[in-house]
DNA sequence: GCCGATGTGGCACTCAGTGTCAATCGGGCA
DNA sequence: TGCCCGATTGACACTGAGTGCCACATCGGC
């Protein structure tokens, strides 16, 4: 029952995120330093990294989350399903509803325009496919024991993929046609006739 | 005619990746500073900043010109060929020769145990994707204007990524099995009866 | 009111990466 | 041979991310 400190801890972790995501968005990200989100935020430098480990982790943090809910979501889905639409189905469940479609266009665009950034975003997705390999292992009927069956990795790594393909083109679109459709085409471009 | 000049800099260039390799490989590559390589290859730290823009580039610099390769061979392959046969005969191609198996394996696991490797090996990934999307829109008679048209890239990513899995499975089983086959295995996965 | 646990700020430090400038070295030319 | 031009080099200083350490304040339980 920590139940004032755990809520300080919290409003301080999105004050330090909202004030941190804002000059991002206005100064770029490179161009913001971490001595610049403290000062805005009211806290200590060294305070900054008690709460992100990295500054890329005040853009990306939410992401290791989701990868948990997708994890859910595929264990959710019913053994009828074949591990490829199983995944596809879990895949739709990801819904950031934190920003709106504009600010989440210019987050967007900012994590594909910056490298490291674009590096941790994958780094994450690579931790989500972690997470879902074993359901999908389960799914095949594969040895788990056999680390040589590539195909569960195959098949997260390659839905994963199409969710990344998805979200670039939505960035060149400017949004004008939604995520899923786009995810959607990508997955049936790689499977044609299942 | 820059003969002597361009020859001393690729001799340094070639001195300094030896150097530095057998530091990564003996001591770990978090574990070896710049000053360390510098000090080692018998030039300033400086200089080493001139021939690699970062220490990520010493393990993976060769993997650029790998994706110009690629990007050959894509191009050779018959246009009887599907898009996704030929991409997945064109990265039968490659071959790393500049190290044995065993070495390989060290590289291998070291890039894929260090997070910064890992992420900036993605990273090279990626570019070559936009190296191949072209000719793979063109196989597809894609419509060069429409950025909404994502067959291309999610076959190019999908590829890719196989490869990538492909990879990892082989240093989990200590490169007994060839790099090849667990390709295969990864993209019949993706493409049960093409 | 005391005590241990936990969060915080400040300081110093390592390391990657960049800008600058003077010195040096090799090649071409008279 | 001797001189000039351009590229390379080393040394120094600097920024910025990230970490370790320590003293101090704060909150909860006794």
């Amino acid at each position: 029952m920590s139940s004032l400190w755990s809520r300080t801890r919290n409003a301080v972790y999105g004050e330090i995120t909202r004030t941190a995501m804002e000059l991002f968005l206005t100064r770029g990200f490179d161009a913001t330093t971490i001595d610049d989100i403290a000062a805005a935020a009211g806290i200590s430098r060294r305070s900054f990294f008690r709460y992100f480990g990295t500054k890329e982790d005040v853009v990306l943090g939410d992401l290791i989350a989701s990868g948990d809910l997708i994890r859910q979501a595929l264990e959710a889905r019913p053994n009828s399903e074949d591990a490829w639409t199983a995944l596809c189905n879990a895949l739709h469940t990801v819904k950031d509803t934190a920003y709106d479609d504009e600010t989440m266009l210019k987050i967007f665009r900012m994590v594909h325009e910056t490298p490291s950034l674009r590096a941790r975003s994958i780094e994450k997705h690579l931790q989500w496919q972690a997470l879902l390999t074993p359901e999908v292992r389960r799914r095949l009927g594969a040895d788990p024991e056999n680390p040589l069956d590539v195909r569960a990795d195959a098949l997260v790594a390659t839905v994963i993929t199409c969710l990344d393909v998805a979200g670039e083109a939505w960035t060149r679109a400017a949004g004008s046609v939604p995520l899923e459709s786009l995810f959607d085409a990508a997955a049936a471009a790689v499977r044609p006739h299942p």
